[in-house]
DNA sequence: AACTCATGCAACCGCTTTAAA
DNA sequence: CTTTAAAGCGGTTGCATGAGT
């Protein structure tokens, strides 16, 4: 399998395309196709390699590109399609119309994987990560909720009450599960799992967060068959980005699936207080998402469930 | 205004896969 | 079946631009 020599031609022009050089590979392809790449620079008077010509036409020439942003459902698709696909860029955007296996991957590496990595996420496994820094953020942000960090640090003030937190944190990684509860989704613990949101850097305080129980409080009526969903889809995250009512950006929502067996990496948590109990048995059938509608907020391979592609992955 | 740093994206590099001889 | 060229693909680089100091 000889590696195309295409590129190490001497003389062959590199670098950032001129709108002359655009058009002459446009009006060539439009009037000739591309037929072999390899002969398509001479015939079209580029002083190119093949390869480069291709990489033109595919990631920027072609008539059916989409440019701009991308959308939250796109988004949403990326996300979903990774934790499936993995880094197969040309496979993800297949699902994506429109949308170059390039621009996907730097609109992953630029925005989608700092982001996971951000919300203490492993971008490739999409788990929480095992490291106890990752969980940092998760750890203060649960200490400072349990009353145990100051909301506005005053360090002259605060030695004891830093000795209290660093206490607090190791208390909480000692125990059983850690996770974050958005209180503005509602969901049912039954029914499905529960919404448990982290946020953005930017995350506002709008938000209240409470410690939901290692393993999920039953909602009346619910029995062993939403238990063995919960035992299930342990460990699987699912997220989605929903608009924030405050300030009209968008806020990350995650679903946190299960929470014994070793699904969740993330350390332990002390157990759920009442009215976070309380808080998890509400219906899922009315969670919203402002008034623009519901993110799907499913395990994989649910998001496509008739999706011969996946089925096919899978 | 000048400089530094961070970010986004187009393009390249080189390995793998596919198809033709 | 083997060899080879071409195409496909994912990782990485480097430049342009904007924000911050």
């Amino acid at each position: 399998m000889g590696r195309s020599p295409c590129c190490d031609e001497n003389g062959l022009k590199k670098g950032p395309w001129t709108q002359e050089e655009d058009e002459k590979l446009l009006h060539y392809i439009q009037k000739n196709g591309h037929g072999s790449w390899r002969t398509l620079p001479r015939l079209a008077g580029l002083n190119r390699c093949g390869k480069s010509c291709r990489l033109r036409w595919t990631n920027y020439l072609r008539p059916d590109i989409k440019r701009g942003k991308f959308s939250r459902e796109e988004e949403q698709t990326i996300l979903h399609l990774h934790s499936v696909l993995g880094n197969k860029w040309s496979a993800i955007a297949t699902h994506l119309p429109g949308r170059t296996d390039n621009e996907i991957k730097n609109f992953w590496n630029t925005h989608l994987r700092k982001r996971l990595i951000q919300m203490g996420f492993d971008p490739m496994t999409h788990r929480p990560r095992t490291d106890f820094f990752a969980a940092l953020p998760q750890l203060i942000a649960l200490a400072a909720l349990r009353g145990q960090l100051p909301a506005d640090p005053d360090p002259p003030q605060q030695a004891g009450t830093t000795a209290a937190a660093l206490a607090g944190l190791i208390g909480a990684l000692c125990s059983p599960q850690l996770t974050l509860l958005d209180t503005t989704t509602t969901t049912t613990a039954a029914a499905a799992p529960p919404v448990v949101s982290s946020s953005s850097a930017d995350d506002d305080a709008a938000h209240q967060y409470y410690l939901p129980r290692t393993t999920f409080p039953d909602a009346p009526g619910s029995g062993e068959a939403a238990h063995q969903r919960q035992q299930q889809a342990a460990g699987l995250i699912s997220y989605g980005r929903r608009p924030d009512d405050d300030d009209g950006g968008d806020v990350d929502v995650f679903a946190c699936y299960g929470a014994g067996g070793g699904g969740s990496s993330l350390p332990p948590l002390t157990d759920l207080s009442d009215d976070a109990a309380t808080l998890l048995q509400v219906d899922t059938a009315s969670s919203q998402f402002g008034s623009g509608g519901s993110i799907p907020l499913l395990p994989w391979p649910e998001f496509f469930p008739d999706d011969p592609f996946i089925t096919d992955f899978l």
